[in-house]
DNA sequence: GCCAACGTTGGC
DNA sequence: GCCAACGTTGGC
């Protein structure tokens, strides 16, 4: 059982819109380390920290779970979407993405500057400068920290 | 809106 | 396979 860290700018998809949806495909991963991720390693029954980024305050705002993991990415080959990649084939998908299952949003959202300022939240992939992989591990112990974090 | 830090592309 | 040019991400 892992736990991960999903970035989507709240403007394009927020956690609001995955509360009202309850669930959702996560498309649009045009990076390969994500994609290896999405494709590869996010299993389903793993945790998703939702985490808007390109907003104030960027930060973790409610967690997901993946009921279905990789599947090729049906954005990819819609070229009438935005995320058309007129390298993708049926045959050679090249892009992934997983579903997600809304679990909740937390009463207290963790801001970028939070997570940074935590003692025990130190090394967070998210906080380190440069940073900019779409899909992040995260570790356990981050993980409960957050949770404990979040919770009032 | 700025721009630093990355990732990707494509000529050579 | 190098690397300059370009595009994107995302905090600020």
């Amino acid at each position: 059982m892992k736990t991960w860290l999903f970035k989507s700018e709240p403007d394009t998809y927020s956690i609001d819109d995955l509360q009202k949806e309850k669930t959702c495909f996560w498309e649009g991963v045009r990076n390969y380390q994500a994609r290896n991720f999405l494709r590869d390693e996010v299993k389903k029954g793993d945790f998703v920290l939702f985490y808007h980024s390109n907003c104030k305050p960027p930060g973790i705002v409610g967690l997901a779970e993946v009921i279905k993991e990789g599947t090729p990415d049906p954005f990819a080959l819609d070229p009438k979407s935005d995320y058309f990649d007129p390298k993708a084939s049926e045959e050679n998908p090249r892009w992934y993405g997983v579903t997600l299952k809304f679990l909740k949003k937390y009463p207290k959202a963790l801001s970028l500057e939070e997570i940074k300022a935590s003692k025990e939240l130190e090394g967070m992939l998210v906080a380190q400068k440069g940073q900019r992989l779409s899909i992040q591990p995260v570790e356990t112990k981050h993980y409960k920290r957050i949770e404990t974090l979040c919770a009032v």
